[in-house]
RNA sequence: GUCCCUGUAGCUCAGUAGGAUAGAGCAGCUGCCUUCUAAGCAGCGGGUCGCGCGUUCGAAUCGCGCCAGGGACGCCA
């Protein structure tokens, strides 16, 4: 308090402030000055869709890699949150000063894919009557069967005259491109897009993989034990080490992982990488960190964001997304009914830490228990006071925003200028989330404001100046939900 | 057994580096449509921040220990 009494003697209110208190314990409180505020709405206005960008990042590369399911099957709700929690977040960080590369890493090799093989064989034979046995881990769900039916439309028996290594490898190769193909669309459909489809398979083929393996033996981080090749994470603190070489000869999926991120940082040189992995790849995430650090990389330069899984609901009633059962609900159904922005919007509403519950009798409402609308619904309020405006052929042009005095009309101002910020602290804390909770704080500061100021009146001056900040409030809405990859309807 | 996430209002959840009287939506109750979209606005009620101890001038936030729910611990990915 003392200490703040006497920094407050040293202050002066100036061209941006208008007074400065000292507040018990210690606080020393900054007032706006108004005529600074209104002078906002012009920078707003200038700067565009470009307000609200910010550069937290210098142009650092950063690599964002997400969903990255195996393309063995279609995507579930658990891929979607995924998806949109790493398309929003790298258009935060994109939108803070970072060059973003977003991701998608095809496991195109590995036993899962060999036994996806093997099902789409066993599928398509049987398609002819033939008798043919599904592998152990295979692939139950009714798609195969379609995916068999489809490829058969297509190309007829031809496989079942091949040889069957033959067969499985073009057969199975064909099958792969068809399910890529289709998560490829399924996200597209939710506003997802990808800049590199990276394939796993890759990394044998050039010699990456056995780039990565000497470094960690030159490391000593590797050792022959048991007829396997081991990574010694032990001796990174772990509690186990991991196989990478099983005794038959082949890769684990962990020793594709070690060359894929050795060619995340070191073949393309990302200064960060984020990861984005299902909850249950949670175990993965310290040993791949140790892995980092034994190439000689900060492991903080790799950041793993867990989304944690998501529960289907209808009102109370549970979905069943289980795979095995086989009445699975696809994400492309949940996107179907409930459309894409609703489904953004829920699957950015909360933190990537903690389990959801996804409502899709919630999402689907179009009443006042969704926010969905109630930010959107602002949105074209706004387009709807600027179409009647350019009706009566006047625009904000000449606007002074000195007219702008009143509670709700500065509060509009303040919630606006608070964009750079939430960018600010999604981008630093990876939490996208944060704008799903601006958005609806800036909604409803407009409502407020539209329910106490009317914009188009007879007051000439008055109605220009009003316009402008209506104008302002729109390109941060509009930015805000651009961010979070959703649509700005005109009218609704 | 070890590790990760979660526990905040009746419900679903926010709460940046520890800071002021802990917030929002929904549900409940009051009011508000002759004028730019009522998918809206204004107001009221509602909380031992899972429990305990500690660090601090100050803890929902940090540390330790419990309790409860979910997840991971494979030569699967």
């Amino acid at each position: 308090m003392v200490i703040a009494n006497a920094m407050a003697e040293f202050m002066a209110p100036g061209s941006e402030v208008k007074s400065i208190s000292v507040a018990r314990p210690g606080f020393i409180n900054f007032v706006l000055r108004d005529d600074w505020l209104t002078s906002q709405v012009e920078s707003i206005l200038w700067a565009g869709d470009s307000y609200g960008d910010i550069n937290l990042g210098q142009r650092s590369r950063v690599q964002v890699e997400f969903v990255s399911v195996n393309p063995t099957g279609p995507l579930h709700v658990g891929h979607g949150r995924g998806g949109v929690l790493g398309s929003t977040l790298a258009n935060v960080l994109a939108a803070s000063g970072y060059d973003v590369e977003k991701e998608y890493y095809i496991n195109d090799a590995g036993s899962q894919i060999d036994a996806f093989h093997r099902s789409l064989y066993a599928r398509y034979k049987q398609a002819f009557g033939l008798a043919a046995e599904m592998p152990p881990n295979g692939y139950l769900g009714g798609y195969m069967v379609d995916l068999a039916k489809e490829i058969i439309a297509e190309q007829g028996d031809k496989f079942i005259k091949l040889p069957e290594a033959e067969a499985l490898k073009e057969l199975g190769q064909l099958g792969l491109e068809k399910v890529i193909a289709q998560i490829k669309a399924d996200l597209d459909s939710l506003g997802v897009q990808f800049d590199v489809w990276f394939s796993e398979k890759s990394l044998f083929a050039n010699g990456q993989y056995a780039k990565a393996m000497s470094i960690l033996e030159k490391g000593g981080y590797i050792a022959q034990r048991e007829g396997a090749t081991w990574f010694v994470s032990t001796a990174l603190g772990e509690d186990k080490d991991n196989v990478v070489v099983r005794g038959d000869g082949s890769p684990t999926y962990f020793a594709s992982d070690i060359a894929y991120h050795y060619n995340k940082f070191i073949e393309r040189k990302f200064d960060k990488v984020i990861n984005i992995w299902g909850a249950d790849h949670q175990g993965h995430v310290s040993r791949m960190k140790a892995v980092v650090g034994a190439m000689g990389i900060p492991p903080e330069r790799l950041v793993v964001i867990i989304s944690q899984m998501v529960t289907l609901r209808r009102g109370t009633e549970l979905v069943k997304i289980s795979k095995r059962s086989g009445d699975i609900i696809t994400l492309r159904e949940v996107i179907d009914e409930v459309g894409r922005d609703a489904c953004r919007f829920f699957f950015l509403s909360r933190t990537a830490d903690s389990q959801m519950d996804f409502d899709m009798e919630l999402a689907k409402k179009q009443s006042a228990d969704n926010p969905v609308y109630y930010v959107q619904y602002a949105h074209a309020r706004i387009a709807s006071i600027l179409r009647l405006a350019g009706e009566r052929g006047i625009d904000f042009s000449g606007g002074d925003v000195a007219r702008l005095t009143t509670e709700p009309e500065l509060a509009l101002i303040r919630k606006a200028l608070f964009l750079p910020e939430i960018v600010e602290v999604a981008a630093s804390t990876l939490g996208p989330h944060h704008l799903c909770y601006y958005a609806q704080d800036l909604a409803a500061a407009f409502h407020s404001f539209y329910m106490q100021c009317r914009v188009v009146t007879d007051d000439e001056a008055l109605t220009r100046a009003r316009l402008k900040l209506v104008q302002a409030a729109k390109t941060v809405l509009a930015k805000t939900l651009h961010l979070m990859g959703m649509t700005a309807p005109e009218r609704m």
